[in-house]
DNA sequence: TGTTTGACCACGG
DNA sequence: GCCGTGGCCAAAC
């Protein structure tokens, strides 16, 4: 496979995510300076089931399931997110500046080792 | 090798 | 609050 490389990254971040919170894209995009949004969502996209990453806690800046799409069925992310208690109507999260979570709000020894 | 697309964001109207 | 435009970087064709 191919080496390390800012995709790590963003999975790392995603699965720092709280439980019950969400995180943007920009927000990732911004935290680890990669300068462009959209290669998270390449990232994502190259994310596997199996590496665990929770990409249903990964929203826009709007806090619309963008990528819900892309999940194996176009409800499988919004049931995630309503069994960890967030909320979503008209596929967006409801309060979701209140939900929103911060790279740098949740760092912890795993990351560091990052 | 150049063009197009992509789970986006910021700004202005 | 929504719509249109520009910009960002990387991978696929």
């Amino acid at each position: 496979m191919e080496q390390p490389t800012y995709y790590d990254l963003v999975y790392a971040v995603a699965r720092q995510v709280p439980k019950g919170r969400v995180t943007t894209y920009g927000a990732i995009a911004d935290f680890l300076a990669l300068g462009a949004s959209r290669m998270v969502g390449w990232a994502l996209n190259n994310c596997v089931p199996g590496d665990g990453v929770p990409a249903h806690r990964v929203v826009n800046r709007k806090g619309e399931l963008s990528g819900r799409h892309h999940f194996a069925t176009p409800t499988l992310m919004q049931e995630l997110l309503e069994a960890e208690g967030v909320q979503v109507e008209n596929d967006r999260v409801v309060d979701f500046k209140n939900l929103f979570w911060r790279p740098s709000e949740g760092l912890g020894d795993e990351w560091e080792a990052f």
